[in-house]
DNA sequence: AATGAATGAGGATTCATTCAT
DNA sequence: GATGAATGAATCCTCATTCAT
């Protein structure tokens, strides 16, 4: 029953089930038709759409990357004080919809492609930086020049945990992930403070 | 020209094939055949002497874990103070041997795999659970109760900071990685000890 | 929009770009999507007015044979005397609009066709039958009961000089390759007048 | 059943079945499978061997164009006079092995394949500077200066020949193609002479 | 001990074709 | 009249795995 103006709601659902399925495998051993059944589709649409497996593991990556993207911009258009940012950032990092089984693994995952694929790559790039200057930007007034250390100490903390939730290696809610972020956080601030 | 005695050097030339390959691919996309190819033998001796492709993977991974468990015994060996212990600990996860391009590659692609595979998942946490008690173990004298918190934080940090060196997010010497973790750790103690 | 009226005028375009991206592959391997695209307008459109891919080919070669029997008839009715209606013959064969990379190269396509397609080959056969009636009539009173042997030479001479073209084996310009012919027949008929 | 040394067996099996493929579909549309099931193997086992379709074909067009090759060497070695090589050059044009319907049918489809396959160009252009060396030079003690211009008359009229055969358009057997060039070329060289 | 030979199963991709609008 | 949407079927190719030697 074809409708007109069904591409961008096939190439959203197509999206949804490649991250559910990749989430579900557990890796990137996922078949186009098995995403297309998912979506609902036929595996033949899910090339026309986006021309080939890469590119649709590509745009899930985007995907996941922007609503990361979205997710942070509104907890720091909501905080203007340097502290509160950096904890919305962590708060943005650890939000229900990024910290969910099924997305870390997906993440995890897209960490993986990242090295074979140049254009995953540079969308995680683009994250990397992001998250890095936000932080540095926000530390800045808190550290001083420890500012760049202190950054890449919360984002690699970030990572870590994230990483070992998806590993089931430390089963771990949100709230315990923020706290321990914050704490590293805080430890530094209090040292510079004190100073 | 088969000879004799020959096993244990075919498996070990295997085993050291697959973690260079999986590293060069960046991925677990590699065939039986390029790891035979590259360990001068055919692909049907692979499967001879491992029965199949998972588990010249589990050997692999096997071979990396047991590899960090000795450096880490090794370090403990020489060390008695808890302190020191934990720096061990620590420059034991960066060793050079650790802290290649490739061999972290293979470790992250374990990490993968450990998503699917019951086997892989299990030696993991073997993994874990060693570092978990080691840290745990050397933290309760300096920081008492938060040893298994700060435990948590500093194997958080040091699976961050080696995925972002695998990603290539943060470019980074074993001596800054271990600095970081140093810097976490004791910023905890001091808080610890003035408290 | 939809217009009336439009059906001749999609047709030869369609047909028009069928021999184009024939030329231009070198071979039947051409979507009809892609033809569909070059015409300027939808692939269902092409279904619509021809009913399948084969027929949309047999429209092209009937196009291509029709522009070459308009050729021939033009030149002979402009002619009398045999040698020269053998000689308009060959020139036709030989026009710049048969004489072109693009159409010689979709002829020896369709050449390739007629071996599956019965409708194909009765298309070529009608052709064939034509050409050699023509060059039969025309050589009787000139080399008189060697006129089916000549007959034959001079069209598998026009075939190959075209194949040839076709092929690059022998870069030709229309003048050398009537040249040949002109030739080949020349001395038959000498022989048959010296006789 | 493997056994060794198959290789070269089941290579010779298979470009023997794609010829006759080829023939029989009148068309390059031929599916390895098919191949690989009339050679009595698996389609993978022919990708093992070959490395791909394209591949396949290749071997056969050089399978086919060396088999030429021979029969045109075999014949002129055992020919000393001019008129005697070239005679025994168009013979082993139309030798059985060649002058057969599958084979031909099988060339007429390698020519098309030339148009967009380099190597395949390379080939026929090979094969196309070869016969044209061979007529040239022994057309030269016989027609003089003329010899390049009837070896590509020749050459053209052997392919147009081919060609129609293949087509079907003038059923004929091989010493009816014979006798064909042996009159073009008696009557050029019977003008020479006369002049 | 070691391998060449061989294959079955599976997956990405392409494309002619259909259909509702 | 014209098209976007959609798919089934087909095909190339890859690869882990097996087996006879």
């Amino acid at each position: 029953m074809p409708k007109i103006g069904m591409e961008p709601i096939r190439r959203e659902a197509l999206v949804q089930a490649t991250i559910a399925e990749i989430g579900q495998a557990g890796s990137l051993d996922v078949t186009v038709s098995r995403i297309a059944k998912r979506a609902g589709v036929s595996s033949a649409l899910a090339h026309h759409y986006f021309g080939g497996k890469e590119q649709i593991f590509l745009a899930a990556m985007r995907y996941i990357l922007t609503a990361y993207g979205k997710e942070v911009r509104g907890a720091l258009s909501r905080q203007t004080l340097p502290m509160a940012r950096l904890e919305a950032i962590i708060a943005a990092s650890f939000s229900p919809s990024q910290f969910d089984q099924t997305v870390i693994s997906a993440w995890l995952n897209f960490y993986v492609q990242s090295q074979n694929n140049p254009a995953a790559k540079r969308l995680l790039t683009v994250y990397h930086r992001r998250l890095r200057s936000n932080l540095v930007a926000n530390l800045r007034p808190l550290v001083g020049d420890r500012a760049q250390d202190v950054a890449e100490r919360l984002a690699a903390l970030i990572d870590g945990l994230y990483l070992r939730h998806a590993l089931g290696a430390t089963p771990m809610d949100p709230t315990k992930a923020v706290d321990q972020l914050v704490r590293c956080l805080t430890l530094e601030i209090e040292q510079a403070t004190r100073a």
